[in-house]
DNA sequence: ATCCTATGAAC
DNA sequence: GCGTTCATAGGATA
């Protein structure tokens, strides 16, 4: 028979891979603008295309469930009955599928009283009894009794990968290590919870397989029964009755009737123009394209039909000089991308219908006059604008027109979840693959990697629909904010600050002593070496060797964080504890000197890099290294800041930050009376909110009474509890409860306004700040109470954050842009959320002084005046007020 | 090599 | 049991 190719019968579970489809792709993104979601659809279909591309069956058939009622709920009503309501986003899925097929030329089957399975066993049985060779698509385990030497099982790998694992008879058993046919005795022995099958306690995979090697079947196994011992051999001989039930039940039926033939099933024509008015309400473009490449068609890009195709990627042209700045002239906001290549630039400038690539030699004379275009003010959108102003750098040009930035526009669209890459953000705003290419390829295909030219021309039209997506106000704070903040944040990374190096590395040495120190005092008082920076071996010491009471317990273990070790300390003085604290403070500080310093460049400054999509409420994030979190609070802490100056050329550093601008904030939004009158009293807050609370005029007001009004006034724009708060302070949980009802009772409006807030949320599914910018919250609906309760803290905080974040970035490009204005030398360096540092210029200090203290007051009309602390000093430490 | 967890720094 | 981040080390997992 090996010279007559054998026929391939392909079987697919239409129900179980159209519920995979829909788990693995992003709901969200797959909608039609009626709202009809589609991800299911996309993804069934996709992998049904690259199915048929690779294994080009002859004949085909796709089975679904009718209902969840079969011959099996018959026999035992619970079956499958774990399985909770089907998702609404999936219902109406499949009716819209099993039309696509059709079209598609495809039969689909279902059989009253039975499920597809039954219906894929009875297909397989019969193709394989007339010399197919057939393969059967299940995401169900169940099929796996179906292998044998004419079937084989494609079998989804993993969730929410398109992968398909092919199981022969010996990949069954490489597996799980049994028969095919063996298979489903397994499964009645251990269960299946996702078919609400209990099996037999204390058995897992494991020890059912063991059996059946030994015993040879499930029959078997169950006759001897008391042959087994212990406490398994107990439990099987009380469950045994589960087992048996489990087996008749998982046996599919190989002989259901169907009124159809295999001759019926080989692969008819695919109807093009029925595919079109499908695809059409489906909103599906590249699929489109991919069907009508397996028809052998030629689909036609836009044309009379009124279906919408993906518009033909336009064949990039090859312009230099004059020619491509006619060009350049000519079109309207391009989106660009560079990308570095050799020596020079592989640059692609594209519009969703035509696009040019070229090589760009920086500074030869073809090219001036693309980077005047570059730096001048024509519109272009770009992906990730600030990396691209670095590229730019590194040739010597410039970028001016910022008017789009594909990544800023995702982000604020789903902030939680920024795209990490140009595909991605393509993939969600037009459900189109970027041709990648196989890494593992060292020569690629030609045309099977997307070159800077397609790449622009996908980042031009999925911004086109990311923008088209923006609420009204949400554009306001992508043009308004994000892009013009791009120019001022690549300005600062690019600036970086200067660093006394030798400071930093006495500080080093210092520290490195002190730790050694401490490790050998931590040692001596145990007797041992151990790890401290392991918390499994500190545990070991702690609550073993020295039987100290447990703390706090964590997910592997007992916590050993500070607070936990203190409050140790306290009960259970030792002299680990002493050590093994100040090991912590003085390790933790060595690391970060010594991370400063790995990050000097070679002309003395640090650089970071401003993450503009690193938080999900608006603030920007530092990293590689992190500036935002440079120690502050500890005397040791703040020496590190000594070691951040101004260069030698400059006269000082400035640092101006906004007092208390969180509960400004609050006071804005909340509109309470009390604390309004607190800030435009204009004097120390706390001190006036302890003297309303504790009802004594605000001189009265002791320390120890503000810090505990200072924590809590924090802490209520977290979703601070009285327990924390208890915690916290180190007090009762009902004075912590009585202080806060205190506080409710004179900042009424502070309670009400923190409600609104989270019922707001609930109803909107989103928070926004005072600017108009929103955060979603999907998990304030979530049955699950911990996430639920995550969320409405989140919510809580996310307006004030969010508005502190908006305000400071309002202020940075209002002083970057007066500063350019006024033709200072003085210069702005780092952000640090309410803070903004400046190298200053010698004899610019009044003038900057003047422009930062009004732009950043000005940044915001809220009911309460924004104040502003400046300070001066030759380093950070020291131009702190 | 890569991911996860615990810890701790900032605002 | 207080929100948002980033970095690091150790340890488990692939």
């Amino acid at each position: 028979m090996s010279n007559t190719p054998q026929p391939t019968l392909m079987i697919i579970d239409g129900h179980s891979l159209a519920f995979r489809a829909f788990y693995a792709l992003p709901v969200d993104s797959f909608q039609t603008q009626t709202g009809q979601h589609t991800n299911a659809i996309h993804g069934f279909i996709s992998m049904l295309i690259n199915l048929l591309g690779n294994e080009n069956p002859d004949a085909l058939a796709i089975a679904f469930d009718i209902s969840r009622y079969s011959f099996r709920t018959e026999e035992y009503p619970e079956y499958k009955g774990t399985r909770g309501e089907t998702p609404p986003e999936f219902k109406g899925q499949v009716p819209l599928l099993q039309e696509a097929l059709h079209a598609m030329g495809i039969r689909t089957l279902e059989k009253e009283n039975y499920e597809a399975d039954d219906i894929l066993a009875t297909l397989a049985t019969r193709g394989a009894d007339a010399g197919y060779r057939v393969l059967v698509v299940s995401g169900d385990r169940d099929t796996i009794q179906l292998v044998d030497d004419r079937i084989t099982l494609l079998y989804p790998s993993k969730q929410g990968d398109s992968e398909l694992t092919r199981y022969d008879a010996e990949k069954v058993m490489e597996r799980y290590g049994v028969r095919p046919e063996q298979y489903p005795e397994i499964a009645a022995l251990v269960g299946e919870t996702s078919d609400n099958l209990p099996g037999v306690p204390r058995v897992g995979e494991k020890t059912a397989v063991k059996w059946i090697n030994q015993f040879g079947s499930l029959e078997e196994i169950l006759r001897r029964q008391d042959e087994i011992g212990g406490k398994v051999g107990e439990s099987l001989r009380e469950n045994a009755h589960l087992a048996e039930r489990n087996r008749r039940l998982n046996r599919l039926v190989r002989d259901v009737e169907l009124e159809i033939t295999l001759d019926e099933l080989k692969r008819g024509e695919i109807d093009m123009a029925a595919v079109q008015q499908v695809f059409a309400k489906l909103e599906f473009r590249t699929l489109l394209q991919r069907v009508g490449k397996l028809a052998g068609a030629e689909v036609p890009a836009g044309g009379a039909t009124a279906v919408s195709l993906v518009p033909e990627q336009p064949q990039a042209k090859n312009l230099i000089d004059e020619e491509l700045a006619d060009w350049l002239a000519k079109v309207e906001r391009p989106a660009v991308l560079m990308q570095q290549s050799g020596a020079g630039f592989e640059v692609g400038v594209a519009t969703p219908d035509s696009s040019v690539l070229f090589h760009w030699q920086p500074g030869g004379r073809d090219y001036s006059l693309f980077e005047q275009w570059l730096a001048s003010d024509a519109p272009k959108v770009f992906f990730d604008a600030k990396q691209q102003i670095a590229v730019a750098a590194r040739a010597g040009a410039a970028i001016g027109g910022i008017e789009g930035d594909l990544l800023l526009a995702s982000w604020l669209l789903r902030p939680q979840t920024p795209d990490k890459s140009i595909s991605e953000a393509v993939f969600r705003f037009l459900g189109e693959q970027v041709p990648e290419g196989d890494p593992n390829q060292l020569v690629p295909d030609e045309g099977s990697v997307a070159d800077s030219a397609a790449l622009a021309w996908y980042i031009a039209r999925a911004h086109d629909s990311a923008v088209s997506r923006f609420e009204s106000r949400t554009a306001d704070i992508y043009h308004d904010i994000e892009l013009p903040l791009v120019p001022v944040l690549a300005a600062l990374e690019q600036r970086g600050v200067q660093i006394d190096l030798p400071l930093l590395e006495a500080h080093n040495a210092e520290l490195t002593t002190r730790v050694a120190d401490l490790q050998q005092q931590a040692f001596d008082a145990i007797g041992r070496e151990v790890n401290l920076s392991s918390p499994k071996q500190l545990q070991e010491v702690l609550f073993e060797q020295l039987d100290m009471p447990k703390t706090r317990k964590t997910k592997s273990g007992y916590t050993t964080d500070a607070a936990a070790l203190a409050d140790l300390r306290v009960k259970n003085p030792h002299p680990f504890l002493d050590a093994l604290l100040a090991h912590r403070d003085a390790n933790k500080l060595r690391q970060m000197v010594e991370t400063l310093i790995k990050a000097v460049q070679d002309d003395g400054r640090i650089r970071t890099t401003f993450v503009q999509t690193g938080s999900s409420t608006g603030r920007l994030a530092s990293t590689d290294p992190n500036l935002q979190n440079i120690p502050v609070r500890s005397e040791e802490g703040r020496r590190i800041r000594e070691g951040f100056i101004h260069a030698p050329e400059y006269e000082a550093l400035m640092t101006a930050d906004y007092a208390q601008i969180e509960m400004r904030i609050m006071a804005h939004l909340s509109g309470d009376e009390g604390l309004i009158e607190a800030f435009r009293q204009g004097e120390d807050l706390h001190r006036f909110v302890g003297g309303r609370i504790f009802g004594v005029p605000p001189e009265e007001v002791t320390s120890e009474m503000r810090s505990k009004v200072k924590a809590m006034s924090y802490g209520l724009a977290y979703g601070l509890s009285a327990f924390g708060l208890s915690k916290q302070l180190n007090i009762s949980a009902a004075e912590a409860r009585q202080l806060m009802e205190d506080y409710f009772e004179r900042f009424g409006g502070v309670r009400d306004y923190l409600r609104s807030v989270v019922d707001q949320a609930k109803r909107d599914t989103f928070t926004e700040t005072i600017f108009g910018r929103r955060r979603p919250f999907p998990d304030l609906a979530s049955p699950n109470r911990i996430l639920r309760e995550n969320a409405e803290r989140a919510a809580l905080n996310a307006p004030i954050q969010g508005s502190a974040a908006d305000i400071i970035k309002r202020a940075m490009i209002q002083v970057e842009q007066r500063m350019l204005a006024a033709g200072m030398r003085s210069r702005m360096l780092l952000q640090i959320h309410d803070e903004l540092m400046f190298e200053v210029a010698e004899g610019e200090w009044d003038a900057l002084e003047e422009i930062v203290r009004a732009e950043m007051a000005g940044a915001a009309e809220l009911s309460v005046p924004l104040e502003v602390q400046v300070g001066r000093g030759a380093n950070w430490n020291a131009a702190a007020h």
